[in-house]
DNA sequence: AGAAGTCCGTTGCACGTGCAACCGCATACT
DNA sequence: AGTATGCGGTTGCACGTGCAACGGACTTCT
């Protein structure tokens, strides 16, 4: 069961199922599990691993100078904890990542990734490895595009605008609610319910629940 | 003198300054030379290099929506040109990179530094790249952490925190003005200044010019 | 010294948007 | 059928902030 989140999880994409568990032990991956509520990763703890999540599911947060608790992301299995992190070098994790449900978490030193041993698909590992990160971080500039904008309609354009590129069409569906939509942007929702009808009024979208169409 | 820029740049950490010229021939790096105002990279473009800039500075700049023009980043020389792009596969480019000067830059094929040669310190390179490409995304990360913040005020204090946490004290000088202050924030600078001075009458803060301190 | 430029702070005003409350319409459950 | 629940749209209001314009402190150049 783990090896099957594993072999769907980008970092293992490309390498055949069978040479997996090789490489497993060849990395020295650990499983360990953690009760519901804990925690994985301590604000300002350094992280020497990479961490996929088997099975449950965690959310990073992050505590306010207030001292108001605001969630970042949530994790799903098959996601990475702390991988940006294992991948710089003596950063401090700026979240702290909790356990939602109970846990089992794959680790795998960093060390061991980068360090070239002798298991095959280490180049493919490697690469895979560089791709998630980079991944990430367009993820977060696609994000922060959004977020720069001035207005909530500028956001929104920006936002479905990316979406119709990936889509290739003015038409598509996107994959969450307005309440994830408004989170996403950082607005808020009714705000963003009433500027999507205002540009639908101006003939700039249509749309209806999760579907849009851009008429640009 | 491309080589001082080379050596003092992250990808190139930690390796010896006599192998770097048998490193690049080894990695075929290549240097190209680009005019005033020339394009290094378009809009929609696959990145297959990562480019360093040896001389000049370069700018990236995104098309809105409304074909306004928005300036994304400045590159000076020791930066990188798409890094994350040649570290992702397949991504297309959001962004269109501009000489502003006359340009020297070095394109090292991505696929040379992934598939290990024979060259020493290589281990140390990719390293040294995924280092750069996870810190690239943890500064993206940063400046999220700001963005999302509700109002201007906690937004300043989000990013003062993070300064006053990377200099190991509450005081501090931060080495951009108000002007970049407010673009980083994504702010109005006059309402920056403003809410700063609100802030130094209920006491949060002390400041002159640059220089900070957090009475939290 | 005078002029011009840069950077930062101040302020009046208008507009965008967060906030709260409410409603309609689905789907699910008993 | 009736109730509960969740999701999305609507609206009045107040407040935060973008915007524009101006002034002061400081630097640079002629």
């Amino acid at each position: 069961m783990a090896e099957n989140v594993l072999h769907a999880t980008p970092l293992f994409q490309g390498i055949p199922k069978g040479d997996l568990a090789l490489m497993l032990s060849c990395l020295s991956a650990t499983r360990r599990e953690f009760p519901r509520s804990a925690t994985i990763v301590e604000e300002g703890d350094l992280v020497p691993n990479i961490a996929i999540l088997l099975s449950g599911t965690a959310r990073s947060l992050k505590t306010d100078s207030a001292g108001k608790q605001v969630i970042v992301t949530l994790i799903k299995p098959g996601g990475y904890i702390g991988i940006l992190l294992a991948a710089s070098h003596g950063r401090a994790s700026p979240v702290t990542v909790q356990a939602l449900e109970n846990l089992a978490v794959l680790f795998i030193p960093m060390q061991n990734i980068l360090t070239r041993c002798d298991c095959p698909h280490h180049t493919k590992l490697l690469s895979n490895l560089l791709d998630a990160v980079a991944e990430k971080a367009l993820l977060l500039h696609d994000r922060n595009d959004c977020l720069i904008r001035p207005t909530i309609r500028d956001k929104v354009l920006t936002f479905l605008l990316e979406f119709a590129h990936k889509a290739g069409s003015h038409s598509f569906t996107i994959p969450m609610g307005r309440d994830a939509m408004a989170g996403y942007l950082d607005v808020d929702r009714s705000a963003l319910s009433r500027e999507l009808s205002w540009m639908k009024r101006d003939g700039l979208i249509d749309y209806k629940r999760n579907w849009f169409n851009l008429r640009i």
